[in-house]
DNA sequence: CCTAGGCAATAAGTATGACTTTACAAGGGC
DNA sequence: GCCCTTGTAAAGTCATACTTATTGCCTAGG
């Protein structure tokens, strides 16, 4: 990423504090990174800005470059995501995934109330893309136009905030395919519900958008939480 | 904020480039900024990583530090958000009423599952001081216990991204507020509804929780939205 | 004995200059 | 006309010296 050895660095101590190695209150010094990592002082130093400005460290004169917690963390920053991602999969994705279900049938009305005749008839296209993989069993061409089509809505919403979360909805259906939970054939009543937003998006209805997407994500959060386990609940 | 020179210079150019001075392919070089600020070749280059870090600029090499599009800025992170704020107040406030819609009550349901008792008893004393000082017209007072509530609902809800959010939500709130929006005694619906949320995650009823929550930002985006004027979605 | 105030040590912050790497672009060979 | 070489501009890295602010200690005063 990061082309060079800024990154690399940032990638491996960002990495390791998200792990929960060096916990909240954990000071770090920069002349102990520039021995660590063989860096020198200015890459130490963007080193902790980088992550500083990812809320993750603090840096204080006369103390050092403190661990903050967790709490505090930038948990929209798209490399945080990534890399609680690779640290507990399913408990971010739980966490991902439910932001997917709180944002989406807004994103969807507010498409129907905001979208380009251009970007509803893409959003169109895209669901006869769906049918039309579905049918044939091309389980990885359908994973594609579901990711493109949310991507879709999400960015008709006309709300940026809405668009960025692409990433997030691509990350939780790309998963759901790698761990079986979509059948070889993709349910029809999802794929139903798809043409049914795309159609609602272009005559403008957003109350029926939303109801639909709404139910597309209860059953997708549904099947996911299965998938993962207990919601860690509670009591039992 | 940040301590010394580093801070200022962020803060500068940051708000001159979300404020739309240096459009989106604008090259800014470090040896430029050096000059502009003066500065060092450190200061200037960590500049850089911060505002690269919200993904509000990219550094090339032999190009120099180019401006990206604002598709790819970090619309979530807190910094960019108060600069979007000061640029375009009106526009910044419907995109984040509008998450607030979207998250809010699902944050609701989440919590009802998840709150420990001790965050339920804490949302119950919140709810009831916002009837205290709703009763007693100190606006002020009522303002802090809405924005304390709605914080804790997201802190109880479990999700650490929606959690993240009580800034977005004070940020609403507190500039309905200065706006006349709410009459100098808030509107009894709403209190109930607070109060209606707080009892339902206490007994674990998260269908009715949602559905309250759902009212209640429902009737305050529309109030919102007409304080904001016409949508108008068109511009860029 | 306890508090206030100053002193010194420490680690981050800033400045500077030399050197390396890489990607763009122009010019020459095929 | 196209591809490959080569020069160069600008970011990236390094080493070092110096500045600033904070903290913890230590002494003086109550």
């Amino acid at each position: 990423m990061g082309g060079g050895l800024h990154g690399k660095v940032v990638e491996e101590l960002g990495r390791e504090i998200s792990a929960g190695l060096h916990p909240p209150g954990t000071v770090l010094r920069i002349d102990e990174m520039e021995r660590r990592f063989g860096i020198s002082r200015s890459v130490a130093r963007e080193v902790v800005r980088t992550l500083a400005s990812i809320q993750l460290v603090m840096s204080r004169k006369r103390v050092g470059v403190v661990v903050r917690p967790r709490a505090e963390w930038n948990a929209f920053d798209p490399v945080l995501i990534r890399w609680l991602l690779s640290v507990d999969r399913e408990a971010q994705l739980r966490t991902l995934a439910e932001l997917r279900t709180a944002v989406e049938p807004v994103a969807a009305s507010a498409a129907a109330r905001n979208a380009s005749d251009e970007q509803a008839a893409h959003l169109v296209g895209l669901a006869e893309r769906m049918v039309a993989t579905a049918r044939a069993g091309d389980l990885a061409q359908f994973v594609d136009a579901d990711c493109a089509f949310h991507r879709a809505v999400l960015g008709a919403s006309g709300n940026p905030m809405f668009a960025q979360l692409h990433e997030v909805v691509g990350e939780v259906l790309r998963w759901r395919t790698g761990h079986g939970l979509m059948p070889s054939h993709p349910r029809p009543v999802a794929v139903r519900l798809h043409c049914e937003i795309a159609e609602c998006v272009r005559s403008g209805d957003g109350a029926r958008a939303e109801e639909a997407m709404r139910e597309l994500v209860a059953e997708a959060l549904e099947g996911t939480i299965a998938l993962l386990g207990e919601p860690a609940a509670a009591e039992s």
